[in-house]
DNA sequence: TTTATTATTTAGATTTGTCTAAATAATATT
DNA sequence: AATATTATTTAGACAAATCTAAATAATAAA
């Protein structure tokens, strides 16, 4: 199955959105792929005259077998290739994403295993996502909480939920990265932020926002 | 300037048949691209509006100046990405090309910087041909001619003119590649075939047609 | 349960890049 | 120089991916 580049970024927000089972709108997909809906109903067609999805007028899309299969392949592609940009070509957690959005339509399952090899055949990402296998299987995600429900008082950081420039940059900044290790000095309760000390630094403090988008398991 | 993929694929292609300040047919450039002359003629419109070729109806097509920067870009990338696949991933010589095809059509300038960087900022691509610096700088071509035209008898390969797979796998097939060595074992009138000594084999006959496609210096 | 609102789809248009077939220009041949 | 051949362009069509505006379905509110 040769999927266009178009066919293959609807492929892969579905899988995104999806998280598990969920079905998705049309809206939702609009907006992720910011295109609009419309569009998104005449690509739905075609992805259903492929197999690649289910899809009932109105009653929102879901990826069938053979859809989750490409979109995991997509996913490792990605994936691979941040690791590459982030630990190769020094790039800054931040500044992959739009790059490995690029790389990733290059289908080449040799290049692509070959990458996997060059990097040690990495099961996580920079950002802290697992990278599916050749075969499309993801390693079992490591438990882990968003730091503003976590209990334990020493943590490390797995990963990062939102992956907007803005967040990016702002973790960058405070020398937030996979696999920094936090200690959390205190709740306020008024509005939720956090007084978190970063390891070999002094203690900031983050709102609520931010740390529900940082994942992080106990020390 | 944003270029589309189609875009840069006709000039790069310009580029490559121009040699130097050659004019470019339509049909050429049709051959060249596979596509129909009737779609070069309208491709040669729109980037004569965009002032990337001088193009007047008949007369053929040849770079402007700013042409001739986005081709040489476009040509860095490419040639960047067949050492990375080559030394970096361990393709073999022939497999690179289509890959290559593909990965040069992204355009980051820092992406790009990065990787030559990483490279140890090559001069040469695997197949012996220059890579234009980040200023589009070309390295002058070392003193260089085709095996079929050497007079010396101890020869060091510097590049090969033909990339079809076939050439570069029968070159593989006979151990020969950048920087192999040479010894020029006798002529034969009848067909200008050539008998060679690969350095540490024994020795080959290769044909006319090969002979003109390897491109050599004394040693 | 009507009515209002929101979500989704349809119909028809647009852009990009390509094509075929026909027309025209340039070049080669007699 | 007239004619034949080849190269190039034009005209009109098509597929992919998108859009806007209008129509319809689903859901929420009165």
């Amino acid at each position: 199955m040769n999927l266009s580049i178009a066919e293959e970024n609807h492929i892969k927000s579905i899988y995104k959105l999806q998280e598990g089972d969920a079905v998705v709108t049309t809206n939702a997909l609009a907006y992720e792929l910011d295109t609009k809906p419309a569009s998104v109903t005449d690509m739905a067609k075609k992805l259903k005259e492929k197999k690649l999805i289910e899809y009932e007028k109105y009653k929102g899309i879901t990826l069938s077998a053979d859809g989750r299969k490409a979109a995991l392949q997509i996913v490792r592609r990605h994936r691979l290739w941040e690791c590459f940009l982030v630990e190769k070509l020094s790039f800054s957690w931040e500044e992959v994403h739009e790059l490995a959005e690029e790389l990733e339509h290059v289908r080449s399952e040799k290049l692509t295993n070959r990458l996997s090899e060059f990097l040690g055949n990495p099961v996580i990402d920079p950002h802290g996502d697992p990278i599916p296998d050749a075969n499309g299987k993801l390693a079992k995600p490591r438990p882990q909480t968003s730091l503003d429900q976590a209990n334990a008082k020493r943590l490390v950081v797995t990963a990062v939920t939102d992956q907007s420039t803005a967040l990016l940059a702002f973790l960058n900044a405070k020398g937030i990265k996979l696999g920094t290790q936090l200690e959390i000095m205190a709740h306020y309760e008024y509005d939720n932020s956090i007084e978190i000390k970063v390891k070999g630094q002094s203690a900031i403090t983050i709102s609520e926002q931010v740390a529900k988008n940082i994942m992080v398991r106990p020390l």
